[in-house]
DNA sequence: TTGACCGGTAGGAAACCTCCTACCTATTGT
DNA sequence: ACAATAGGTAGGAGGTTTCCTACCGGTCAA
């Protein structure tokens, strides 16, 4: 049994891959998504199997195809944990902490 | 021996939280950053190796302790990837994705 | 209804991750 | 010099990931 975990679900490359591929071509049947990919497809269905637990796609079914569609809320997550970071990559608030550190040695 | 893989660095609780201390609380030895964790040290050495092997991280000794520094650039990486699926999750394009999907149907 | 097609599940091999206990080196204070 | 402290490495147990090959059920077309 595993968890909904967002980052967890994007730690793998192919993964990342389906993502992308959902985002520029719109919903799409796996045998379509398959074709990207060097992978048999059970491993493709696992792996979408954790993008549906992680929230990040939805499937519906079709005729005998199942349609996955990207569901980018769950990135909003993401989003929100990076945004502290941002000022620190962006200089400044790095160079000020090194100051500050700095002056705490002494 | 691992790649730099930014992606499954974050993809632990334990470093993220590592991250954030860091991030709080600027350069620190490993003795106080292991003081807010329910886990031996040595464990902690090796979230720390990830972490540096991730970039994320830079180390220098001092005497016999190590400050550990955060360095937030390799999250870049991180925003870079999400920035495309912003629009998605912030509504608008997703439903337009979804009408044309529809379109597309017919 | 029978066959072809779509895609999921079962089970298993191999690699990898995450934790542990020992143990080691380097530095510091007495 | 010696003990104590900081923190890394080695090796291993146990769980999880990631791939595979079978195999199964549902849908469509002849």
């Amino acid at each position: 049994m595993s968890e909904p975990d967002v980052f967890a679900a994007l730690a793998n490359p192919t993964r990342r891959e389906l993502l992308r591929l959902l985002r520029d071509g719109g919903q799409q049947p796996v045998q379509r998504l398959a074709d990207h990919f060097d992978m048999r497809r059970p491993s493709l269905s696992e792996h979408l199997k954790v993008l549906k637990e992680a929230g990040l796609v939805v499937e519906r079914p079709v005729g005998r195809q199942r349609l996955y569609a990207l569901r980018a809320e769950p990135l909003q997550e993401v989003a929100d944990w990076l945004s502290p970071y941002e000022a620190y990559w962006r200089g400044r608030l790095g160079a000020l902490r090194d100051v500050l550190d700095e002056l705490d040695d002494e």
